[in-house]
DNA sequence: TTGCATGCTTGACTGGTATCAAGCATTTTA
DNA sequence: TAAAATGCTTGATACCAGTCAAGCATGCAA
């Protein structure tokens, strides 16, 4: 009967479980659940409780939160990203919905097991607060942009964060999803590209972006500042320094 | 040297410690540095390397994203919150900037402490992920709320979630600091009360909002549609029955 | 092949929020 | 108490993005 060692060679190899006890990965993988789903399959909807959390293995899921009028993408989920985590460890019902965009195999794992394997191995537990912290960051990154920065520059912003080969990126989404998961409407997104188009910037075939420029490209995405201005009026070499002075 | 006990008293007061084998919450408050910040003070800049992680005893403090033309609000963090937890996970630099409101009293403790009781404690484990699934899913609420309600919608909607007394609240923060973390201007948030008001919902006088009829406030707030519309084109009774056939 | 749905683009128009500017009120500083 | 800074409000205006609508291209189905 291979199907345990296959779960087991399976989260191996995720990233997730990198570094686990033998042993309580072992159990992990027995307490799995595989599951495939087809094309625009709903994993999981707003409001039902969580029980578990999912590992992506092949494939391509949506996260969005839905809405009558229209839904907004959260976030594109690739092989080896886990997700349904954050709600699990609160006991609330989920926020958001979960669809495969692609026919996907995904692993499921309980709550209580991932409990249990938390109480034995610390190690895990610093992969799940890494996989959180890295996406907690990325909502910031996101509110960030919403906020301080146009269409265009959004969008210049997307094409330089997309893997590319020479000057020219392949859309992995239709526009429609690309277009939700930056705050735009389509119309918007797609009169963006004809800017970009216009300066000259970028040429766009179906999904084929040609980015001339990169560099020029960048200063279009009108970068926000980064670090290290002194806060006005509270100068302050490093702060650091100037706090532990324990009280 | 009441010091160490003192510091004892403090954690085990605190959520984030809460159910702590006593002897690892120990070596904690011996590692933890007291701190104490005036208002204004900034605690940390974005772009600084992350060391450890806060947690504020007393006061209160802003998590903001700064920019030239205009910072960005993020959150309020009140008494018992941590915060620069993401961040040090990940030994990114920074992406927020943290300034006292009032004047404040914090904990500091190094990233090398915070792992060494993660593998003694899973207990603790369990809480800090509990703390940023928290901080995760109100970020969502945020981009939730921007992206789907208009100025007004958001503004009742957040006179509803302010603890009251009567039908009164008063506003904790300036409304400078309230307006950007709804992702307002100080003048649309004040058109938006003046609006609120020209409709007999409320009534402003300086920091105090009289509330006069909850529950019409809550239909101006028009809630966002919360779950189990069956998503279309793919009716589903119950979606985790469905994808538990195992594969 | 035709028909129909879907995805994308383009145009005309609207509208909500930001911007710029002025003025008042309150608090802080001198 | 006066002076200055800060916070807040209000008005006039601009503009960015959303909405509505039409049309084209592509792909899928009959």
């Amino acid at each position: 009967m291979g199907k345990l060692q296959e779960a087991e060679e399976l989260l191996s190899h995720l990233t997730l479980f990198e570094g686990m006890r033998p042993d309580v990965r072992g159990e992990l993988a027995q307490a799995s659940v595989r599951l495939r789903v087809q094309k625009n399959d709903m994993i999981l909807h707003r409001g039902e409780q969580a029980r578990g959390l999912y590992v992506l293995v092949i494939g391509q899921v949506k996260i969005s939160i839905p809405s009558q009028q229209r839904e907004k993408v959260i976030e594109f989920i690739g092989p080896g990203q886990a997700f349904g985590q954050a709600v699990m460890f609160l006991d609330h019902p989920y926020l958001i919905n979960a669809q495969a965009l692609s026919d996907s195999l995904l692993l499921w794992i309980d709550k209580r097991d991932i409990e249990r394997a938390l109480e034995q191995d610390p190690r895990f537990a610093l992969q799940l607060l890494k996989g959180l912290s890295q996406r907690f960051e990325t909502l910031l990154l996101d509110i960030e942009e919403v906020n301080l920065k146009t269409a265009v520059e959004r969008v210049a912003g997307y094409l330089l964060s997309q893997p590319y080969e020479g000057d020219e990126t392949v859309l992995k989404f239709n526009k429609r999803m690309i277009a939700s998961k930056l705050g735009l409407t389509p119309e918007t997104f797609s009169r963006a590209l004809n800017q970009l188009t216009q300066s000259h910037l970028i040429s766009v075939h179906g999904s084929k972006v040609q980015m001339h420029e990169r560099s020029e490209l960048m200063s279009a995405q009108a970068v926000v500042q980064t670090s290290d201005q002194t806060a006005s009026g509270h100068p302050m070499a490093n702060s650091v320094d100037r706090r532990l002075h324990a009280v």
